[in-house]
DNA sequence: GTGCGCACCTAACGGTTGTTTGGTAGGTTC
DNA sequence: GAACCTACCAAACAACCGTTAGGTGCGCAC
């Protein structure tokens, strides 16, 4: 019986060490945890990586790629049709579904890219210009077209987004009770229209109980989502998932 | 003549180790680089902390209370008639302030504390719990007076605002040619209203050209801050500044 | 069946790190 | 001036980690 799982020895290598790090850390992985995740000894690896650095260098790249390529995936998914904010809201929805269910690559690229020595950052950056390039056109062509403000700083703004959006890693759960839809449809939504109501100086009427039963559901829930044993976020990236549940 | 900065063994070991932290990393900054910086020896460390993760955590909870205290402050000095976007908008900038302007005790909770064992992440949860319930309140309480949307999920917004906040970390500096005002402002104006034009469906007249000189002057500008020796945020955290300025 | 290269193993080396141990200079107390 | 405490230093230790060198089994070519 062939195993489904025929990976050849270096991929399996990669991929084990992507896990790792993004469970553990750079620094906080050894070569003997990802060979022996890899079923094999920790020398064995310099038969196909020259260095730990080289290593993770390899993941960082492999991750940048994936995202990307969702990113045109995306864009070329679109119906000519599609509603400005939702064409915005899928790029979200992919960028976010990069994060949380294709595995550990792009993952690394948040988790683990600012821990890298400097040799390995200067290596990986091209391909983040390249990246942050699609984000920049997608918003730049959505404000020429008027569906984004004049007159914002869309650099500031795309940078705020993407950060809020990097930043969900460190809570959010998509197994848990929010989907990633959910997800990607209120981070467009803040970035959109915002959350205030409209108008802002005398005081519009008071909010009486919340309109739906979800919102009561909601309001009355715990001020944060609290699965897969993390931590909400504040002030900082929180705790990350617990390294082993203890056993 | 009395040296200016007076400070004790101990304070001087926590402050050069936050500082470390932040810039290096923790698991990359050794006992000794921060006995060096303290103007001592790696052994004489232990005679004010028990261990290393022991440092780790004083550095943590000096960087939460600060932050706290930063929060109630700022609540403490605003005017009773303030308008509520001006009211989040100054605690917006009260964060982004620790994070920028307070050392790097603060910073060290979005920097470091993903990184730090277990047990230096159990030890410091109550208090960023704390500071946690402080925006949930404070958006809650906007909600209750009809400012924010009913029916919004409320704690999920919160985590994104703070998220895009604690990111700014990776790219923006504060010497540079936005001011720490104009991002507070950015960030609050996003999560407030938005960025989006009003209505989406056909199109609004689109955008002609750059309605301002300064509106102009960014559009031309490259697409995001490259201060700092820092790169901006896609997919990730990016690149901390480099360690040392080549010397 | 000999030669050869691929993919791995065994075992070690050198360096670094957190930590410990035994001291010691200087000030204060009595 | 003896005892004592504070705040450090010097030197080492054990553990660990990235890395290397030399060896081994297996499959394929011929």
């Amino acid at each position: 019986m062939c195993s489904a799982e025929q990976v050849s020895g270096r991929d399996r290598i990669l991929e084990e060490a992507a896990a790792l790090f993004v469970r553990q850390g750079y620094r906080e992985t050894t070569l003997r945890d990802i060979a022996a995740a890899a079923g094999m000894k920790a020398g064995s690896i310099y038969y196909h990586f020259d260095a730990k650095d080289e290593l993770l260098a390899a993941v960082l790249e492999t991750g940048i790629a994936r995202i990307t390529r969702s990113f045109e995936e995306t864009a070329a998914s679109l119906p000519d049709d599609v509603a400005p904010s939702e064409r915005l809201r899928r790029h979200v929805h992919a960028h976010l579904a990069a994060l949380f269910e294709h595995g550990p690559f792009t993952t690394s690229h948040v988790t683990v890219f600012h821990a890298a020595p400097e040799a390995v950052r200067a290596l990986g950056t091209p391909s983040r210009d390249t990246y942050e390039r699609c984000w920049s056109e997608l918003l730049a062509d959505l404000q020429r077209s008027g569906h984004l403000r004049a007159g914002i700083d869309l650099g500031l703004h795309r940078i705020l987004l993407l950060g809020a959006a990097n930043a969900t890693l460190d809570w959010f759960d998509p197994t848990g009770d929010r989907t990633l839809d959910e997800l990607a449809t209120a981070l467009t939504e803040q970035f959109w229209q915002g959350v205030g109501t409209p108008v802002d100086a005398p005081a519009p009427a008071p909010n009486p109980a919340p309109s739906t039963r979800a919102a009561a559901r909601r309001a009355a829930a715990p001020t944060t989502t609290r699965n897969r044993a993390a931590r909400n976020g504040t002030p900082a990236a929180p705790t990350r998932p617990k390294k082993e549940p203890t056993p």
